[in-house]
DNA sequence: TCTAAAAATTTTAAGCTTGAAATATATTGC
DNA sequence: GCAATATATTTCAAGCTTAAAATTTTTAGA
């Protein structure tokens, strides 16, 4: 994560607005997210990222190869890798060898996976509903919209 | 990070609305954190925690204790303790003992980490700018000021 | 075919992060 | 003054995260 602080130095007005955006957005994002694994770690003994992957996998049932699983994650291959490891050791998903291609893997949820999952996204989903509940419903709806229009420019799209 | 991922199961719409929010919230602030992270490691050969924790001391010109710096961050103090020690043995920081509380230890910027910052702090600023191009200024001007009225309500807060 | 390049995954080393336990010092109440 | 409590910090164990290197298998090209 990064700087939660305050702008530091000279600069434009537009580049100082948008700092403040960022900064915004990313104190908002930890705030909620501290919330969020704090409630994990207490009601179901998990964590956020054991969280996302079974999130990932439980749209996909025929389950993820783990290149797939990293991409939509937006984390590193080596890091699948280990949130996998343990959650095969929790029975919450199989790994599967790929008919055709020894080098991969399939990753699925198993029906424990599965019912562990459902039950912790309803929870979750009323979590997060409560955690923004301070945002009026029409706030609610230019802020969606908005975001929708954001989108991030990195050095890879030049 | 949590989920980034789209709604799983049933609720009421409201629930779903709040949820679509958080999840792209969640994902622009990883894209952007993801960007400067990379940027930050690149250019600079440092992280973001290092980063954030000089911006922190550097608008403090007399210095933060440890739990100062811990509360300011919004990180565990173990979390501070191994940040700052690498920040020391770099020579960006130094960590001064309290007159009058030997439990204490106030952390300041060196002069070298005082440049060190302000330069890639104006750097930073450009490439946050740079990262929301694609926001129009009307927006970010509606953004900026939807985003300063969510107060996210924690568990402490009943 | 055979070999070079590409792809899927794991391993590794380093650093980040947390909550809990441990240490040391300070403060409060009796 | 003394005991109990509170505060400031570090240590610890476990897990998360990354980039880079290594491994294994597949694909493409001469």
């Amino acid at each position: 994560m990064s700087a939660a602080v305050a702008p530091v130095d000279g600069g434009t007005g537009i580049e100082k607005q948008r700092l403040r955006i960022w900064l915004r957005l990313l104190k908002i994002s930890r705030q909620m997210e501290a919330e969020i694994r704090e409630r994990l770690r207490v009601e179901f003994a998990t964590t956020l990222p054991r969280f996302d992957v079974l999130a990932a996998l439980y749209r996909e049932t025929d389950g993820l190869k783990m290149t797939e699983l990293s991409s939509a994650l937006m984390v590193s291959n080596g890091n699948v890798t280990g949130i996998v490891e343990r959650l095969v050791s929790d029975g919450l998903v199989v790994r599967i060898p790929v008919s055709g291609d020894r080098r991969a893997m399939i990753v699925q949820l198993t029906p424990a996976g599965r019912k562990d999952f459902a039950h912790m996204a309803k929870t979750h989903e009323g979590w997060v509903a409560s955690l923004l509940k301070t945002l009026s419903d029409e706030d609610a709806n230019t802020l969606v919209h908005l975001l929708d229009n954001v989108h991030i420019r990195g050095a890879l799209h030049k």
